[in-house]
DNA sequence: CGAATACTTGAGGCTTTTCAATAGGTGTGG
DNA sequence: CCACACCTATTGAAAAGCCTCAAGTATTCG
């Protein structure tokens, strides 16, 4: 197993590589002193994930909530039955872990779509620094509450409606989350394979691909491979059937 | 409008009506003092709504956090194009509108299914002692964390499989919850519509009815009108494709 | 007790899935 | 650098499961 590199990060790397990360609005906003600082960035770590290499399993221990700097990772849980269903997709800037809070257990496995590097924060220590700092907890609650807002647009997603009106809002989802974290606003890198990406809106993948077609046909998007340009928002909005920028940035 | 009996709940009140309750767990292991307890306490108002009454809609300001005392609610969205998703259903002793906090308004609209009593905690108030009392804070996270669980089960019923997995999971999902809260774990009362339900689980309540059907055909349950008794944990369970337990409970 | 609402059951149609074959990319090794 | 192999994505045709529409039954509430 490789060791982790940049074990420790200094404050100005922190400054710079995380200006668009939720850990960063963990601290930034907060009055840090001298001291909190120095220990809420000595304690975070940084780690590679090749594909394949699983970030954590269903069922292990929890002691570190994990933030994503590179890359794009999937979760995932199964079925007795033997079927997989994905939870979630995680983008540079977005936790993942929180759904293991409450046992301490990890609740989904977690693996990286393609290479990956990863933040990771010792949760005991992260609470240490937030028991003192109201204004970190404050923030922490608001990661997660975020958190919570992704879960229902993914409800949102599998409801029963049209296969075309699921992809189109993924898409738009998808675009505003990256946006959030100040990627263009109208490229996307579909990270994920098709059948993943099916799996996780409930529709079978050869679904997928023919409702991306379909959107292709009527100029909504253009796509080629992985890469996706979204040509018009506002027809793409009127598909999915929700307000651009409805959801989760409402003020 | 009636207004709220009970304004303010007294701290044998607090012990004795709300055993069940996620607020206890947020104070009751917490080694509250004098004063810590009777601010919590204090903040507490409860109040009663008839059906057709929301506990507020979508966009309003976020100031409280609501737990349920007694009856069943449900919180759902609408689309553009008109159509209704139901995102989840609240029973006593869980707490409500956790998504309101990172942008302070409400993300759905939430309306009791029956006559209920809920209990409001000015979030303000609540933060401001959370800010004190470390395990206080250490415990709201974990009810958040909880609700992130429920997220999951949730997306594990739309998920793309077939409609009586679906009501299976679901029957056995709520089977768990309310046992967590002290209920007998066979007996169900089915406080949502059909129509409900199956918005819920992606299905159509036809779809819902046929399935409740089925499974009373196999034995596994026994069902007149909106009260279901589960004869067979471990038959439901073979159908649902999760293991007894294995969510939200694991250690 | 009667009206309105909610639930169940049946039949047909339709969207999506499944199965299958082809095309397109990616990656590796000669 | 090209060629081959493997994996992924697309497209087509047939089948299946679920939905819609419709009628009938039960239940709740005034």
């Amino acid at each position: 197993m490789k060791k982790d590199v940049n074990n420790v990060l200094d404050l100005e790397a922190l400054r710079r590589g995380c200006r668009n990360c939720s850990v960063n609005e963990l601290c930034l906003p907060a009055p840090l002193h001298g001291d909190d600082l120095d220990r809420l960035v000595g304690m975070l770590t940084s780690g590679d994930y090749e594909r394949g290499r699983h970030v954590f399993n269903i069922g292990d221990r929890c002691r570190n909530l994990y933030v994503v700097q590179k890359g794009s990772l999937k979760s995932w849980v199964t079925t007795l039955h033997g079927h997989v269903q994905v939870l979630g997709f995680h983008l540079p800037g977005e936790i993942i872990g929180l759904d293991g809070l409450d046992s301490l257990r990890h609740q989904s496995t977690v693996e990286p779509l393609e290479h990956s590097v990863i933040c990771r924060l010792p949760y005991e220590d992260l609470e240490n620094v937030a028991a003192r700092i109201p204004s970190l907890h404050r923030q922490l609650l608001r990661v997660i509450s975020r958190e919570i807002i992704i879960e229902h647009e993914h409800i949102m997603m599998m409801s029963s409606r049209p296969a075309i009106e699921r992809v189109a809002l993924f898409l738009q989802v998808l675009a505003q989350r990256r946006t959030l974290r100040g990627h263009p606003p109208r490229l996307l890198e579909l990270s994920m394979s098709r059948a993943d990406l099916a799996n996780y809106l409930a529709l079978a993948s050869e679904t997928v691909s023919r409702m991306l077609t379909t959107l292709q046909t009527r100029n909504f998007i253009r796509l080629s491979h992985r890469k996706l340009e979204i040509l018009d928002p506002y027809g793409l909005a009127e598909v999915s059937g929700e307000e651009l920028g409805s959801m989760s940035l409402a003020d």
